[in-house]
DNA sequence: GACTTGGAGGTACC
DNA sequence: ACTGGTACCTCCAAGTC
């Protein structure tokens, strides 16, 4: 029977059928019914020529290549049918076989069959079965097309169809549909708990849930008391049932979790494992599937699992102030929203009121997790469809292989061959070289100044990047008449001028980006505000991505010419600058702080004009602030100015700090309070009386010992295993002991101690770290001197004052 | 044993 | 292993006198 439907494609998967490849599409009609669209697709990949092989010779490897046949236990996969086409490769005009296969799965070994001496070049086998179908079929994810086919009942493609769905239908015609209207999906979030921390090692004790208008708790453990959104198993094994109907009840499209790629799947999985329960989340009842990484992937097939965090991770996190990227941290700052206060105490009793606490405490993490899923769905959303790679892969791929995916999506626009990944050797090889020159910073005179100003180049590296024609495919082995040259010191590296497909596209994201930009301001919506977003991120992950071993355009020349050229401009600039008697105070790569001296901001403005007048290409300068006052200060060791550390205040009296101890969450709370308030008193102020005063205050109350212990608190991350660290510091002095007395650890976890006070002087300050939990005086010494005055000192040097002396004598003056 | 120095380690800036 | 390079600073560990 044929019928014809609208439907969003959600879900995408691929399965083989009689030795061929076919991809399966989950989606929500308009109204929404859930169906399923089996649609067929030809795999191919590309042979590339030699130029000049005679035609004849051309048919002749046609011919041959068509009679390959790869023969395995489960299908023999042949080749459909061969085409000539002229097609660019790195921009180069080449002629290309273009090679059909029937399963893609053996690209890889008919692309090992052709030896012929002609074909110089193999490509195009190594892009995921997925991508190419999007690519070459144009089915970008949520985005409403009008399927037309056959409905399909169960018997056919080997049972494909029988899955919880209201429909399948094998595609003969899919069309983008005329109206696109905005679709919100059906989204759970789920959360469990354990008690312990290892996965598997322990029970999952309670799960929470949490939709629209959908809550609850399902436990096993603790049944006396009644709450409302509690419901009570008998034991594990049920509630694990309950859980899996609870989600085939409420039918969504997507799954979510809080790291739940890392602990909450792998967690349920192991216990399903060890109760003998099938954990079938999929539509198909399948169990969740781990792709293998660093944190494995867990899909669950016709659901879209989103792991929240790995997004917020390659998205967000650039962008957030929070110190962690745990569920509080995060939720506190997007939502004004935090988790519920409660102490995972390690005794195994719990009273009747802190079960009834971890309840809450289980459905808040669901709640939030859920919530903060609503508030980025428009950024996903958005990303997925610019980027045109379906949600399971966007939400996982780090930036660098989202902005790759980007390209891949767009070279047929360019009639463009793709480039192949490195393999083992190569990575190794990239990995071995040695780093190219950076960008230039200027050293500060340390003083405090007044009345200043910002500029900056508007995204910098792009700009430069698609200006000068910067990448793989332009760069040329020798100098051609024409071409751009870029001096890097030693050598010189030189680029064509014709534009290749590599700035054309990133061309194209720097003008969709300015595009959107300029509809969100004249009209903010989330939508606009995401998808400016989503190209902004990709147009920053370009410059790093020339530089980056596992990239298929891979061009350290490219880099290293990039940053050679940011240096020359800046230094430009600064120059043109203090000819007109404007005095250039620092500089960063791309910006560049000054003082207006007697200019007025109308006339810094003018100049600024000016110098954008004489920029090549896409180059553009930017006003980023003006500013009342700004101090830098010199670094600890030595009398010179220090990079990267500086603090402004603006007309309006904000604030912005960089680099200093106030922003660096390696430092306790204390000193960086008070680093913060002798900061803001001095630019508030224009000098350093009432700072001063304030810091006295301070030292007073930590001698008197009325400062809490929780602003002491130190907190270093644990990059690796504890193994494999050299040096036995503070920090991981601090993780063996939580290792010993069977406290969870985990890479990426922050370590958190104090120093306390130690009758023995020959202590180090390893040995007077102690956990949170003890109870011990704190060291008085160390918080004064190794934090405290640390983070003020080179603040008050600005003013020729010597804190320690001060101190030091008010310490005497007490004596007397 | 006191002091210096190099480097491991962590975090921030752009 | 999952974008680049530049920079600051602490604490340990080993070397010097």
């Amino acid at each position: 029977m044929n019928t014809s439907i609208d439907f969003i494609p959600i879900d995408y998967d691929y399965f083989d059928f009689n030795g061929k490849s076919y991809i399966k599409l989950i989606g929500r009609t308009s109204d929404k019914k859930r169906i399923c669209v089996v649609d067929s697709f030809d795999p191919y990949f590309w042979a590339i020529l030699k130029d000049n092989t005679p035609e004849k010779r051309i048919k002749e490897i046609q011919n041959k290549i068509s009679k390959i046949k790869i023969k395995s236990s489960s299908r023999t996969t042949s080749i459909i049918k061969t085409e000539l086409h002229n097609k660019k490769f790195l921009g180069k005009d080449v002629k290309a076989i273009k090679i059909f296969i029937t399963n893609y799965k053996d690209g890889h070994a008919v692309a090992d069959k052709l030896g012929m001496k002609e074909i110089i070049a193999r490509r195009g086998y190594d892009i995921r079965l997925l991508s190419k179908y999007i690519i070459d079929k144009k089915i970008t994810p949520l985005t409403w097309y009008k399927v037309s086919g056959e409905i399909i009942d169960n018997e056919d493609f080997g049972g494909i169809a029988n899955i919880d769905v209201d429909l399948c239908i094998k595609a003969d015609e899919i069309k983008k549909a005329e109206e696109q209207i905005p679709f919100t999906p059906k989204v759970l979030a789920f959360d469990i708990e354990a008690d312990e921390f290892e996965i598997g090692k322990g029970h999952v004790i309670m799960i929470s849930l949490v939709s629209d208008n959908f809550k609850k708790v399902l436990t096993w453990k603790h049944c006396k008391i009644k709450q409302d959104f509690v419901e009570c198993f008998k034991d594990e094994e049920d509630m694990l049932e309950a859980f899996i109907e609870y989600i085939k009840e409420q039918d969504p499209d997507i799954i979510t979790g809080y790291f739940s790629d890392g602990f909450d799947l792998p967690y349920l999985r192991a216990r399903a494992v060890h109760n003998k329960v099938k954990l079938a989340l999929g539509l198909d009842n399948s169990q969740p599937k781990f792709a293998r990484g660093r944190i494995p992937s867990a899909r669950t097939s016709g659901i879209v699992h989103i792991d929240l965090f790995r997004f917020i991770q390659t998205a967000y996190s650039q962008y957030l102030q929070s110190e962690t990227l745990g569920l509080n941290d995060v939720a506190s700052e997007l939502l004004g929203e935090s988790k519920i206060e409660f102490e995972h105490s390690r005794k195994k009793k719990r009273t009747e009121q802190e079960w009834k606490d971890f309840f809450e405490y289980n459905l808040q993490d669901s709640l939030l997790t859920y919530k903060l899923f609503q508030k980025a769905w428009c950024d996903i959303s958005e990303f997925s469809k610019v980027i045109q790679e379906p949600l399971f892969e966007v939400t996982r791929d780090t930036m660098a292989t989202n902005s790759e995916n980007y390209t891949l999506h767009n070279l047929d626009k360019y009639n463009e061959i793709p480039e192949k990944k490195p393999i083992h050797d190569e990575i190794s090889a990239r990995r071995a070289r040695p780093r190219y020159q950076g960008a230039f910073v200027l050293q500060p005179e340390p003083s405090l100044y007044e009345n200043l100003a910002i500029f900056d180049f508007t995204s910098y590296w792009p700009s430069i990047i698609v200006t000068f024609n910067l990448s793989r495919a332009t760069l040329l082995s020798k100098k051609q008449k024409d071409s751009i040259q870029v001096d890097l010191g030693e050598e010189k590296v030189y680029f064509s001028k014709e534009q290749s497909f590599f700035a054309k596209i990133l061309g194209e994201i720097i003008e969709k980006r300015k595009l959107y930009k300029q509809q969100y301001n004249k009209n903010p919506s989330p939508i606009t505000r995401a998808r400016s977003n989503a190209y902004k991120l990709l147009a920053n992950a370009s410059y790093g991505y020339l530089g980056f071993f596992g990239a298929r355009y891979y061009c350290p020349e490219a880099g290293a010419s990039a940053t050679s050229i940011s240096r020359d401009f800046i230094k430009k600039t600064i120059d043109i600058m203090n000819k007109n008697k404007y005095k250039v105070i620092y500089s960063d790569t791309d910006s560049i702080a000054f003082l207006l001296n007697k200019h007025s901001q109308t006339q810094a403005l003018k100049l600024l004009e000016q110098i954008n007048k004489n920029l090549p290409g896409i180059m553009e300068l930017d006003l980023e602030d003006f500013y009342k006052r700004g101090i830098w200060v010199t670094k600890r060791s030595g009398e010179f100015g220090a990079k990267k550390k500086y603090a402004l205040i603006n007309q309006k009296g904000k604030m912005k700090i960089r680099g200093f101890e106030t922003v660096r969450r390696d430092w306790c709370r204390l000193a960086r309070e008070v680093q913060n308030n002798v900061l803001n008193l001095i630019l508030k102020n224009g000098n350093e009386k009432k700072a001063l005063e304030y810091l006295k205050e301070t030292i007073k109350k930590l001698k008197k010992r009325e400062i809490e212990k929780k602003q002491l608190i130190i907190r270093t991350q644990l990059k690796k295993p504890i193994s494999e660290y050299k040096a036995n510091t503070p920090h991981i002095a601090i993780a063996k002991q939580m290792q010993e007395k069977e406290m969870p650890i985990d890479i990426g976890m922050l370590i958190e101690y104090y120093i306390a006070e130690s009758k023995n002087k020959k202590d180090r300050i390893r040995d007077k770290a102690k956990l949170p939990e003890e109870n011990l005086p704190y060291d008085i010494d160390y918080y004064l001197n190794n934090q405290i005055l640390p983070a003020v000192e080179n603040i008050f040097q600005v003013f020729d004052i010597k804190i320690k002396d001060i101190i030091a004598g008010g310490k005497q003056a007490t004596l007397f």
